[in-house]
DNA sequence: ATGCTATACTTAACACTGTTAAGATAGGAG
DNA sequence: CTCCTATCTTAACAGTGTTAAGTATAGCAT
């Protein structure tokens, strides 16, 4: 029976019902045995797609980082002056927002040992995906500016100060729903 | 004997020992187990002291959250004019400083679902100490400066966000430590 | 079609986790 | 001294990640 064995697209099924459950209990919650019971699985198949928890955790993580690549590459692609500081304000904009619509992925993004992020500003290697896309369209608008190359690279590491602390603060729980992120984002972030 | 019953100050050692341990290896390698028996003592000792693992968890953190406390207390202290934004820097400078000295605190505190951080302006109840302290001395500071409540409220979030936003970052994992940090407050700190 | 083989799965077991129930100990109050 | 209460121990439970050994199936070669 094709109900049983072969199931046929676990990897993927683990993945997404995996970030499901997350996004519905935060990942503390999350057991691969229950994970594994979700997908009509025994405890052991996931170990046949990934070599440890960690591993799956990971792919979520890559799958996860992807979306919101996604949300900012679609946020400066739908600015008309690309060159202009309204490119930043929007993609700070899509960046909190995505942590807005799911809280939890932030601490499951940033809390877990495995994402690599390096803050360097000539680093092109395993960086964070969504920081080197904005780094790189960021620069482009500080350029136009005619700012020297010392003051863009504060500039940007300040810029993603901003946006990545309003993103942690809006997405922690407790915190008020009459938080006007959105205000603040638009006079910290334009100068 | 002493040695074995009534060890006369569990509650105390397990706090600290706890802490020593997710400095050394992070929250995730804490286990309730593996700390009893570094007190020297049996695995349901705790449970004397705590409810549950998460009381004991809550009961660090409120001890880390007045360590951190101390810190601003004592950066506000050490300016010298206490209503101009040195205080904000400074007490920023504290802030960060903190998350870099014990860079797993950082997860520890904000990633577990105990501690409750609120953010609206008028809030007095049970909110962050350390955010409250830096609201209430950051208000002065822009209180001096003759601002409306309305940008006051603005600049107060502002300036947590872009404070909080270094420290996120700085205590990450894979973060460069050639990070200029302290120029980076300066700049978007002081306007 | 048959048989082979690699892949995908199951079952069973292991060590470890948090937690609880029951009982043991010690220090202090009467 | 006796009893009481707080503090601790031992033993057990269910749940966790992980591994070893075995089973089933799909796809391939023959």
């Amino acid at each position: 029976m094709k109900e049983n064995y072969h199931h046929g697209d676990l990897k993927d099924e683990l993945i997404k019902t995996g970030l499901q459950a997350i996004q519905e209990n935060g990942i503390e919650k999350l057991s691969l045995r229950k994970l594994s019971s979700m997908c009509n699985v025994s405890e052991a198949a996931p170990y046949s797609h990934f070599k440890n928890k960690d591993e799956l955790l990971i792919a979520m993580q890559e799958y996860v980082t992807r979306q919101l690549q996604n949300c900012l590459e679609s946020a400066y692609e739908n600015t008309e002056e690309k060159h202009s500081p309204d490119a930043i304000l929007n993609m700070g904009r899509a960046y909190v927002l995505f942590f807005m619509q799911y809280p939890e992925y932030y601490t499951f993004l940033f809390a877990q040992p495995c994402v690599k992020i390096d803050l360097s500003l000539n680093s092109c290697g395993d960086s964070f995906a969504p920081f080197q896309y904005y780094k790189e369209k960021a620069y482009l608008v500080y350029r136009e500016k005619g700012l020297s190359d010392e003051r863009i690279k504060y500039g940007i590491i300040a810029m993603w100060a901003k946006v990545h602390g309003i993103a942690a603060i809006t997405s922690m729980k407790y915190v008020k729903r009459d938080f006007e992120w959105e205000d603040i984002l638009e006079k910290i972030l334009v100068e």
